[in-house]
This record gives C-alpha cells, structure tokens and sequence, in this order.
DNA sequence: CTGTCTGCAAACTTTTTGCATATAG
DNA sequence: CTATATGCAAAAAGTTTGCAGACAG
C-alpha cells in the first residue's frame, strides 16, 4: 500500500503544485484543490465542493467552481468520474477502477492491481479503461445477506 | 454470433413485446421502442429518441419520451450507459461492455466474452460490471497510428 | 368503464456563458 | 501592467413532476 493517507496540504504547498501544472494559484482554486489533498481517497461533487469551499471563502461562486473543477481536470490533478448523478471529482489521478454500493451508494476506489481486465478483440487501440462494479460493499455485505464464503471469484460479466 | 441485425419489428410484435413485459402497448411506446428494434446496435439520447419518432408521431412530447425510456429500462427492454453527455439507451439488453473511440466519438458493443475480468478483493458482492474502454476503434485506428501487431493483449488498468 | 398514459407547461438539477471587476505574476 | 480568474446573473442542457384529458384493455 502506498502512503495515501488524508495530509491536508500547506497553502504555498497547494500554491506551487497549481504553478507547476500551468494554474495560476488564486485563493479560490487553493480552497478548492485543498478540499481533495485532505481526501486522498474521496470523490465530490460539484456541489460538495462548492458548499465545503465556501466555508473559507463565502463570496465563492458556483461558475468559479465549475471552471477551477474543469481546469484541475484538464491539468491533470483531478479524475472525473461520470455515472447517474452529478459527475464526481477525484483526488486519485492514479489508475484506479470504482465500485458504487447500491445500499450505501458510497463510490469506493478499487486498486488496479485487484483488477485483472483483458480485451481480446482485434483491432481495437486501448488507452484507458474505466471499471465500474455495482453490488454490495463488505460493509453493507455484512450485515445484509447469505453469508456466503468469502473468497475472490471472477465476476461474470 | 447471435442473429441481431437490424430487423425492424412489427408494429404488432412490439405491442406484444410491450405487453408481455407488463407495460402498456401505446402508439408512442410502439414508436419509441420501435427506433431501438431496428438498430441492434445503436445508442440512442432521449432527445435523438424524441426527434426521430416525432417523425412518426407529430404530437409526442418530451416528459412521454423520459417517460417511455424509464419504463422500458425498468421493463428490462432497453439498457441504460451513462457517461459524459446525455444518457444513452440501448438496445442490448444482454450484459455487454463499451468501447468510447476518442477520434469518431462513437460508442462501440464490446461482446462480454471478449472481456476477461476478475475482481481479486475480499468482501464485495459484485453484481454488475460496467467496462467502458478508451482509445482508437479499429476504423479509426487503421487510418491513424504505427501498424503494430494486432495480436490481443492484456490491458494494463 | 377504469386505471394508466399522454401532452402541456412549469419546475428542478447540473453545467455553461457573458461581461465588468479584481488580482496573480 | 496585462492577461487571466472571479462573481454575478442569466441561460442552456437534461430531466422530472402535476394535472386534466385521452386511450388501452
């Protein structure tokens, strides 16, 4: 496992990061990225981040949010994920797959190498692959259903 | 291969197509659902839904496509694939994967069996798998990029 | 007939855009 | 100082809902 634990970044640190990918470092796009280096883990939408943000700067407009969310995006310092409901925001740039609960509908990361995916069909370019499982998540696994054992099996489609 | 051309339906087998899945067999349903039996293979947004079978049925309105689609996803009769952009429906109904070509923009059927993925992560109740891949469909891929060999190959995330 | 579906219009959610002002570099 | 980013407000895009009248079964 890699050091991925929630450090909550220093400002100038936010700052230089923003510089280093082409950004200019303004207070509003500092609070926002803040949000995700805090959460190394965590996926926000929009709205989160415009409520949460806000907490620090109160004049922060939606429009503001939206163009900082697309502008980390294209940067590179944010993944977006696409699925029923608002688009959800990334602090994992990382190639990594998701899993949404249907119980607790949280969105969880899935480490690559927990993924084996193979396309054996001709032809076909493959740059990137998003995997998105649906089910129960051990949490809401456990108090839930058949108690079933517990080992990894392949999944069927 | 299965024999899924486009064969478009009789407006009599929908009505009973709709039926035997407990819906309604009306004159906007028939349509709607009609645009899906005769392409297999097509995506289609609720908005091209409401152009195309506005050509059928002057009087359709949009909240009876939103309708109509919601019912026949329920239903089972269509598929939904969300992504960037509107949602797309589908008339796959069997359990399939997607292919996102970044030079046409087409969204591509991958068959399941030419996807192998397993989860290796203890305590998930996996119940679906949604694959969506990236990159260069074979069209745009001949026309593009280095000729190489076109042998299959495990896909990395 | 009766319960469901449709059309219309309006509301709602999510995201984008135009323009004057403010600010980073 | 100048180009870029922000805030505001309005609009666009996508989807849902309420209700009276229409139609399938």
């Amino acid at each position: 496992m890699s050091s991925e634990s929630s450090a909550p970044l220093s400002d100038v640190a936010l700052a230089q990061l923003l510089r280093a990918h082409g950004l200019r470092a303004t207070a509003q796009r500092r609070a926002i990225y803040g949000l995700f280096a805090g959460t190394a883990n965590g996926h926000l939408s929009a709205e989160e981040v415009f409520q949460q943000a806000r907490a620090q700067l109160p004049e922060l407009s939606r429009a503001t949010v939206y163009n900082a969310l697309g502008e980390l995006a294209e940067a590179g310092l944010l993944g977006v994920v696409e699925g029923p409901g608002p688009r959800q925001f990334d602090a994992n740039v990382t190639p990594h797959h998701h899993f949404r609960c249907r119980e607790c509908d949280g969105l969880l990361d899935i480490a690559p190498e927990n993924v084996e995916l193979t396309l054996s069909e001709q032809g076909f370019e493959v740059e990137r692959a998003h995997v998105l499982l649906e089910g129960l998540c051990p949490k809401c696994a456990i108090g839930d259903a058949e108690p079933g054992p517990p080992r990894p099996r392949p999944v069927a489609s």
